[in-house]
DNA sequence: CTGAATCCGCAGTGATACTG
DNA sequence: CAGTATCACTGCGGATTCAG
């Protein structure tokens, strides 16, 4: 709703004749959030490479650390905490005395998973040829230091 | 390279027992690194948005804007560049007295589309359940200002 | 071992105004 | 119409330190 307020807040110039009526043809205005919503959880830096080294099983808190290098301890903490509130995996310590802490993913992390994983195969197919469409749009279009 | 030194830095203790020697069975360590290269694409706010109404066939830019509310002019322009840098979309100018600029999906804009329809279809199915789990989480941890 | 707490830089984002 | 330029703000994310 808050989309049609906008949109006939801002001018009904075009209301009568452009086309683009709506965001697009494969979801509403408020799949939009929900796109966002999800985005939010797993287009961070770390959530897509937890959630794909907890695909292996239940793991350690000291081996995600060991598993994803460059993760900080607070971002990992941090991290499994959004993807625990979310329900996307569970958490479950054993009152040991060497404290003991495992993460696994639920249902819904894991099918979640094939879709990550998916996006995962898109870009080892594609990296090179976006690199490469990098590369030739900064040759023609960064170089002012050329000449 | 960078990782099996970073893993040999911090200390070998681990380096002759413990399980989970790589990152993960679905993705090496470089691997890692594509993924965070499309995220850092596609996983930001607007992205996804503009590839999704792109699906529907060239659009202009003024269209854009209008079919995705909330964005700004900046924004817009920033990820359009970015999107046109990685080869996702192709830009076309027309030289008429009044400006006209035509956005469109690459093959290889419309074959991330497919992906992320699906990412999109699983927020859409997923989200209800989502925000349940997040509701109970918090109604669990959150309130230290009950009682 | 498994975190929580704190400080802090900086990139991403928005609002606004200006240009061709 | 289709951008560009500038400023200011916010929150992510890293490094470090403390605690159970």
């Amino acid at each position: 709703m808050s989309a049609s307020k906008l949109g006939a807040t801002r001018t009904d110039v075009r209301a009568n004749v452009r086309r683009v009526p709506g965001p697009c043809a494969h979801w509403g205005d408020q799949d939009a959030d929900f796109i966002r919503e999800i985005l939010d959880l797993v287009g961070d830096k770390w959530s897509v490479l937890i959630i794909g080294t907890l695909a292996d099983g239940p793991t350690r808190y000291s081996d995600l650390a060991y598993a994803i290098p460059r993760i900080s301890q607070r971002m990992l903490t941090l991290t499994l905490k959004h993807l625990q509130r979310s329900g996307l995996v569970d958490r479950t310590a054993y009152p040991e005395v060497p404290p003991r802490v495992e993460y696994a993913l639920t249902d819904l992390g894991t099918s979640l998973l094939s879709t990550v994983l998916a996006l995962a195969a898109w870009s080892s197919d594609h990296h090179a040829e976006i690199r490469h469409h990098q590369t030739a749009f900064d040759a023609a279009g960064a170089p002012r230091n050329a000449s």
